[in-house]
DNA sequence: CCCATGTGTTAAACTGTTTAAACACATGAA
DNA sequence: TTCATGTGTTTAAACAGTTTAACACATGGG
């Protein structure tokens, strides 16, 4: 910077007017100024702008502390979503994960303090992950991604999981399945618990709730899937259709059946939820709800960049879902079991 | 840091030292630093510290210029492996994307030369990435995962995919399969064509040599497995067996395989490569060769901060990889095609 | 002619750390 | 006593920028 100072024959100051279009440089000046910094390939060193001005233009996505979270293709579409808005905008993405002693050693409040990053985004984080609180009194930029707290007032961006939920059973009811059952997990997040509600909702409008034999949890895996069916099943070997809170459960649902010599569609009928890639190609190909796991990225994304700009207003947006049909779902059987 | 040098009655450059352990200290002016430091609650400014010292203790992480490129089991292994271990020795790691202006803004070389990042671990890179060039000559610390390259000379980390090809091909031909089509794709990448090479290999030592006719290009995705697998049934309505390079693409093959209504394994055997979470629940569940893909991230992220710090040596491990065994092969059929 | 106003530029202070060199001061040997 | 040596600490200069108050100068109005 000096060198190019000293070569266009004006101050550091200028230069740095220069680069930052103040309004105040001639622009004779500023033309001069930038042909130097061409010719001479000069480039801003970023660290020394943050010291200076306090900004980073660098976001967090902060993950559960789960083994090989970044192996999941939930969390990767989202992650795709905010790494194409956050390059285009000119913001770099840092990768953490909410590991006990990540939080133990307030890593999470250090990422601000320590001006490590100007925002976070929060993936499946839930009521039990407590160090949120830690992110409202100082009125930290950060967005909770696809869930939101009624006890904790914080900005989110979250897919329209009623909506959604009540496609799937609507389609699996008008399918003639009564007996229907429900594999969720994490009960504490309110998305979650918005699918389970609408689940309740429409057995009960049709004249036939149900009760809690009928949901079982399956921790959001495959295994926890396969686990879950296998309760389910064993109470009610009845049942007609599955529906899950997840592909992967979805999946592990399907595993379980089939190995139980059960067909999928023709005896049980099985209903996912994120439509992963994936979900597409597995046999049969699976019913899901379509959830916009790329937009979400990229709106929280561009709402946390804001949020880091100034913008007070609370976030709180819900993106549309649909249901995608496929080869997993079938008229419930009319005889027995 | 200043206040903790007042309050501790010594200078800036004390408290300097204290932190960074510098032998030149006092046990008790150590003592009496450290005690000041825990009472304010200190914690030095990285910023400050990496605009000092040069190091920034962060790693970048290069994907290929993929549509979601993150909402990939493949990478998504190798970055979790990759991040446990660069937080574990308390580097940060940063996501990019060699997309076509990112290389063009050179913004690859700035990585550097504006000290974003101390190294580079390039992720599902291959030959035609010209950009892996500029790397060498400065000397960058940069890792090659999972690929190596005969033109340029790449610190690079991969799986032993000669071996692992061997188990598989092996393990077909021993249940009796002789017309077997290979799907692979990017003949450019070394690793891939180790494939390639020990499928012709093993053919021709059983005595029965394929020609390219057996061998279709899937693109690395599900979409392209079914299309190759379509091209390669409507040459050769015979195969018995389908050896794909990795397992989206051989989902993909069963997808087809299903649709066209041939059962695996019964009419055609399957095999895969990567062994990914959800193959062990796909129906039928995929045999595989299963690749340390975890591990190779821990590896290369461990390999790349050696070489930051100073290490000269070149880095060029090789991982071993073994057959996982599923419902995907069978015996070969003895009738008919 | 004098002063208020506006425009472009600069010097200096600031961000928070590292590090090389200088500096006290005590010890031990000649 | 004098000088060399070693130890612990400080000084001051980087690192590479941003920001702000001040300044020089031109313009226009009273």
């Amino acid at each position: 910077m000096r060198e190019v100072a000293k070569m266009a024959n004006v101050s550091i100051a200028t230069v740095s007017m220069v680069l930052n279009g103040n309004p105040r440089i001639s622009k004779a000046t500023q033309l001069r100024v930038q042909r130097v910094i061409n010719k001479l390939g000069y480039r801003p060193n970023p660290l020394a702008q943050s010291l200076s001005s306090r900004y980073t233009r660098t976001l967090s996505i902060l993950l559960p502390p789960l083994r090989h979270a970044f192996a999941d293709l939930y969390f990767g579409e989202v992650i795709s979503g905010v790494c194409d808005r956050a390059g285009k905008l000119g913001y770099r993405v840092m990768l953490d994960q909410a590991k006990p002693d990540f939080i133990k050693d307030r890593k999470h409040i250090e990422l601000f303090e320590r001006r490590f990053v100007d925002g976070v985004l929060c993936l499946g984080c839930n009521d039990r992950h407590h160090f949120l609180e830690d992110f409202i009194e100082p009125n930290y930029p950060v967005i909770v991604v696809n869930n939101y707290f009624k006890r904790w007032n914080l900005d989110y961006v979250v897919c329209d999981y009623s909506g959604g939920a009540e496609q799937a059973m609507r389609c699996l009811m008008q399918m003639g399945h009564r007996r229907i059952g429900l594999i969720t997990a994490a009960p504490e997040v309110q998305t979650t618990s918005e699918l389970t509600q609408t689940y309740h909702r429409l057995l009960t409008e049709a004249g036939c709730p149900a009760d809690d034999t009928w949901i079982e949890d399956g921790a959001f895996t495959e295994e926890g899937g396969a686990a879950a069916t296998e309760r389910l099943l064993a109470r009610h070997p009845d049942l007609t259709a599955i529906f899950a809170g997840n592909d992967k459960m979805a999946i592990g649902a399907i595993h379980y059946l089939h190995q139980q010599g059960l067909r999928v569609p023709e005896q049980v009928s099985v209903v996912g939820f994120d439509d992963l890639k994936h979900s597409a190609y597995t046999s049969p190909t699976l019913t899901t709800v379509h959830l916009p796991l790329y937009e979400i990225g990229v709106i929280a994304c561009d709402r946390l960049i804001e949020r880091v700009r100034g913008r007070a207003e609370r976030v709180a947006e819900r993106l549309p879902t649909y249901l995608v049909l496929r080869g997993s779902t079938a008229l419930a059987p009319t005889g027995g079991a």
